[in-house]
RNA sequence: GUGGUUGUAGCUCAGUUGGUUAGAGCGCUGGAUUGUGGUUCCAGAGGUCGCCGGUUCGAACCCGGUCUUCCACCCCA
């Protein structure tokens, strides 16, 4: 009995036309990443599970994907540890190795380990899959793709000023408008959490304020009360609650309320010199907004802080996000190194595009012109032809066998194929080929010894 | 990790309080059409009803488990 084929939950095939889409987007966000100077490099889709633990949080260490030793692991676990039935404690023993999580903290590995070959200031970018223990949802999957683009050795607010710009030139150039580039600042909220007096309670606090657009005021004061903020904390902190409008008002709101907090008054010059890089520069489709209930979770951001979400209407979560951090490679013993990085969540971008309809047509076009087979002598005839037409980068086949020409032309219409070369016996003793333009049924007929008059009619 | 939801033909879905042989549209294959696709007409193929077990004379339908999908938490791209 065979087996019924299966993949493990939150994982997918990709199909020829997926595949195509996916790479109209990743050969965008590259183009793009190139343009602004940032160096291609890869990394293991597993590292040591020293690198990775701890960096995400609690939360994160859950959701990571250990990878289970080989050999007989078992029988060098200790009897109290095995007996113990305690995952918790087990784990470490018999995992050594864990798939990447991120790309980010494998990059700041990267950085520790090659820091005598880097030239500082150091742009890199990193195209790869990741992998998260998480239960799948709409948009959200055990492996997906990251599009990172990172900048380490440089303390400089332009390269903040320089990634929302990048963030809003992939974005038009796929068409995808109106997206909103939301930034925040960690120092803003720990100052919020110093002034109000609730310093010790940060995490509790910056997670309950991002909740504020899903569960309302109400809600995030009563997560608050539950986490053991006081009334008059809270209180000191609700004029963030209705915190919206321009940018510039938000910036002056916060800079009466931060006064007393010198690092909370540091967050919010960041902010305003980004805001007004920012502003200098323009942006094509984007907006940038301030967004005091920005929190995101990787714990390693220490500045600015990003999230993208999709144009209004389209359910989706983030579909990009990043920050500054002054001292991931602290963690493995490079110190005075800040980061600052941005990441586009591919397949949420993909799930974007095509429920708005964006993808470009030609996208799916994997054949530029297909000749039909009308026999052994033709079929041969055509190869010539068609070898020609390749040599001009045209993506040029012949179909294998002289089937039925109706099947032929079945054929060429599901792939897609704009161009259709008939080649027959006629054509052949005329010294002729005939090309059909299968979106406007129009055909013309070309000679065999001057297949470039093809080449330049579709040219121009 | 917690709570819920979904699963019937390749796809989208019907299927009566449990009752013979499980249906439709689209798609697929063949033909009308031995040199013309995307429109039309005709015919045909295709299903252990997610999987395993239970209740029943009898289960797509009821019950339990499991896997999967999606949703809300948690968290996040």
């Amino acid at each position: 009995m065979p087996q019924k084929p299966s993949i493990p939950k939150g994982t997918r095939d990709f199909s020829p036309i997926e595949v195509a889409k996916r790479n109209y987007i990743i050969n965008t966000i590259k183009k793009n990443f190139e343009l602004y100077g940032f160096q291609s490099i890869e990394t293991p889709s597993f590292e040591n599970s020293e690198t990775l633990l701890g960096k995400y949080g609690e939360e994160g260490d859950r959701l990571i994907f250990k990878i289970l030793n080989s050999g007989d692991f078992i029988s060098k676990v200790d009897d109290v540890t095995y007996s113990s039935k305690k995952s918790s404690s087990l784990a470490p023993k018999i995992t050594d190795k864990a798939l990447r999580y991120d790309l980010t903290v494998p990059f700041a590995r990267y950085v520790v380990m090659h820091q005598n070959e880097i030239d500082f200031p150091f742009k890199r970018y990193q195209i790869q899959p990741v992998w998260r223990a998480d239960r799948p949802q709409k948009g959200r999957f055990r492996e997906f793709y990251q599009c990172d683009a990172d900048v380490v050795g440089s303390n400089s607010l332009l390269q903040e000023a320089e990634l929302v710009q990048l963030y809003d030139l992939v974005f038009s150039e796929l068409g995808l408008k109106g997206t909103t580039i939301k930034i925040n600042n960690r120092k803003v909220l720990y100052g919020i959490a110093e002034v109000i007096g609730a310093k010790n309670l940060l995490v509790d606090f910056t997670v309950a304020l991002d909740k504020l657009d899903k569960i309302g005021q109400d809600g995030v004061k009563q997560e608050m009360l539950d986490k053991g903020i006081s009334e008059t904390a809270i209180l000191k902190a609700s004029p963030l609650f209705g915190l919206s409008g321009p940018n510039e008002d938000q910036l002056e709101v916060l800079k009466n309320l931060l006064r007393e907090s010198e690092i909370g008054m540091q967050g919010v010059d960041e902010l305003e010199e980004i805001i007004n890089s920012v502003n200098e520069l323009g942006l094509q489709t984007s907006k940038l907004q301030l967004d005091v209930t920005l929190a995101r979770g990787l714990n390693y951001y220490t500045g600015a802080i990003f999230e993208v979400s999709a144009p209004e209407g389209v359910s989706m979560g983030s579909i990009g996000g990043g920050g500054r951090y002054d001292d991931l490679t602290g963690i493995f013993g490079l110190k005075d190194i800040s980061g600052v990085g941005i990441s586009f969540g591919l397949d949420r971008i993909y799930l974007v595009l095509e429920e708005l309809d964006l993808f470009p047509e030609e996208v799916s076009v994997s054949l530029d012109v297909l000749c039909l087979n009308f026999g052994e002598k033709e079929g041969k005839a055509a190869l010539k032809l068609i070898t020609q037409l390749r040599s001009k980068g045209l993506r040029a086949d012949l179909y294998p066998s002289a089937a039925k020409v109706q099947k032929q032309f079945k054929y060429a219409d599901k792939r897609k194929v704009p161009y259709v070369i008939l080649l027959g016996e006629k054509e052949l003793s005329e010294g002729q080929f005939v090309v059909k333009n299968m979106t406007s049924g129009e055909q013309k007929a070309y000679e065999l010894q001057n297949p470039l008059a093809f080449v330049q009619d579709l040219n121009s």
